[in-house]
RNA sequence: GGCGGCGUAGCUCAGUUGGUCAGAGCACACGGCUCAUAAUCGUGUUGUCGCGGGUUCGAGUCCCGCCGCCGCUACCA
């Protein structure tokens, strides 16, 4: 059986789930959905990122202690998935103790395999980042990300030897060279690689709240080199080595535009250093911005995904997600613009399209749906889109696979303009067109589920239809001539009301 | 500064290897229809395809230069 292994990156749990983290997430949970579809065996894993001074601090600062801190602030992430329907087979936190041994494990062998050194590191220190900064690059003396002001910090730290790795970083990339996709993120890594690689260094003193370090129990790993390795924690790495390799490397690994360099540089020559192959799959997708401008919490225009799901519903903020952006460059979210898909595709062409099929079989056929005309006109668009479908889903382009399937609900309206069937007399050819209309819609279904599993599971209702589309398969299932006829077809409230402002 | 990308109707964008390529969706205007969620159907307006050259019988589609925007990267003189 086919295999699917897609992750996305751990959040940082001090910060507030926002549409940003929702754009990742709804992408890698249409893609798993996707998969599962096809019947491959899928294992869809996120998390939380839970360690640092910088969270140890925060805690403090909240009068609990770090655990408790990360208890809390997790849940918010746990509970932001579920309002998003996501249907992830496991959330890691870098807190359990299994992600600890995997860390250890894995560092360990890197220390064993002579890929770490000793040195110390004295340096301008920002600790929101978490990591030293040049001189030349403080922007009035401050961190040029955070704009605060930076602490001179002395400390012995482990380095890993990245700068061993550049070479055969670029044999890899030049042997895989889909492994980062699209190709303008891979020539950014690439870029970042013939720059140079410099150590770095993966190891803290100055704090306890972290994976403490096996050969030295001084210090504890820095939140990057601990938190990438809970793609390897999840799937056994410390204690199933068997179920590990079926699911390693062929990973398919989510991830936004900012994290480039520690997902295409650091970990896959982490991974070299360790002896396990790098990461099969690398997906970099751009920033959801907001009305035009970078999300940021100075500029206060951060939007939490509940907001948004009040307001339009689940599936609609999905759908708006997946197919207003292509798959790598960046997106804008604006009211207004998912205000208009809203009302254009999802009133105007789904929803108005099994309202208005659903009340001609309520007069025409007596509510009892006809099978499909296997003859008509639909049967050949319909093979078409769901063969573009496949294929754009298969490339991690969800925004091609609903435009293509909105061409089949797009027909099926014009056959009904064409036909009429609301004006005829009860009969033969009636019943081929608005069976057509139903099959048309029950494929329809089928393809949008792995972007809109509530709507799609009600389509399938109303049509009549046994069980649930998640448990149908494709390609084969999305065949014409599928849908069986002489079914209650319920005409019900408009699944997508539309909207006026 | 280097590398890369982009600039096509009001908006978002398609446009393979140069020859129905001047398009789609949305928006807008007028008309029709009524099965449907002020839905839908038909028709239609707007474009010097960033600017200037060049190659060619013929260029959004190739070459050179310029302007503007963006990404990555680097600070060399």
């Amino acid at each position: 059986m086919p295999r699917f292994y897609v992750t996305t990156p751990i959040y940082y749990v001090n910060d507030v789930p926002h549409i940003g983290h929702a754009y990742t997430m709804v992408i890698a949970d249409a893609l798993a959905r996707w998969h599962r579809l096809q019947g491959d065996d899928v294992f869809f894993l996120t998390g939380t990122d839970e360690h640092g001074d910088k969270i140890a601090r925060a805690a403090e600062a909240h009068g609990v202690s770090p655990q408790e801190w990360v208890d809390a602030t997790s849940r918010r992430f746990v509970e932001a998935w579920e309002g998003l329907d996501i249907s992830n087979d496991d959330f890691i936190r870098t807190t359990e103790p299994r992600h600890h041994i995997a860390v250890q494990q894995f560092l360990q062998k890197i220390h064993d395999n002579g890929f770490t050194e000793l040195g110390v590191y004295s340096g301008l220190y920002c600790v929101s980042c978490e990591d030293y900064k040049k001189e030349s690059e403080l922007i009035d003396g401050n961190c040029p990300i955070h704009g605060t002001p930076v602490e001179l910090l002395e400390e012995e730290n482990y380095f890993f030897k990245l700068s061993a790795f550049e070479g055969r970083l670029l044999e890899w990339y030049e042997a895989n060279p889909d492994a980062v996709r699209p190709s303008s993120k891979r020539n950014e890594a690439l870029g970042i690689i013939r720059g140079g690689l410099e150590d770095i260094s993966i190891t803290r003193t100055s704090t306890r709240w972290g994976v403490e370090v096996p050969w030295d129990s001084a210090h504890v790993f820095y939140v990057w080199y601990d938190a990438l390795v809970n793609y390897l924690t999840a799937i056994g790495y410390a204690d199933d080595p068997a179920r590990f390799d079926s699911w390693w490397p062929a990973v398919h690994h989510i991830l936004g535009k900012d994290i480039i360099r520690f997902h295409c540089v650091w970990w896959p020559a982490m991974c070299m250093a360790a002896g396990i192959d790098p990461p099969a799959h690398l997906l970099v997708h751009g920033w959801l911005l907001v009305s035009g401008e970078k999300m940021s919490k100075s500029r206060a225009n951060q939007i939490a995904p509940s907001d948004l799901t009040d307001d339009f519903g689940v599936d609609a903020v999905r759908y708006f997600l997946l197919r207003d952006t292509p798959f790598g460059t960046d997106g804008d979210f604006s009211y207004e613009g998912i205000t208009a898909r809203y009302n254009a595709d999802l009133a105007n062409n789904l929803g108005n399209l099994l309202a208005r099929v659903a009340t001609v079989v309520g007069s025409k056929c007596d509510g009892m749906g006809p099978g499909a005309d296997p003859d008509s006109r639909l049967a050949a668009v319909s093979a078409t889109v769901v063969a573009d479908a496949i294929a754009a889903w298969g490339e991690g382009q969800p925004h091609l696979a609903l435009e293509a399937t909105w061409r089949l609900i797009r027909e099926t309206n014009a056959e009904l303009e064409t036909a009429e069937p609301w004006k005829a007399e009860p009969g033969p050819a009636v019943s081929a067109v608005l069976g057509s209309a139903l099959e048309a819609l029950r494929i329809v279904a089928l393809l949008v589920s792995p972007a809109m599993p509530d709507t799609s599971a009600e389509i399938w209702r109303r049509l009549g239809l046994d069980g649930r589309p998640e448990d149908r398969r494709l390609p084969q299932d999305a065949t014409w001539g599928g849908y069986p006829g002489g079914r209650a077809v319920e005409k019900a409230a408009p699944l997508f009301p539309r909207r006026s402002e």
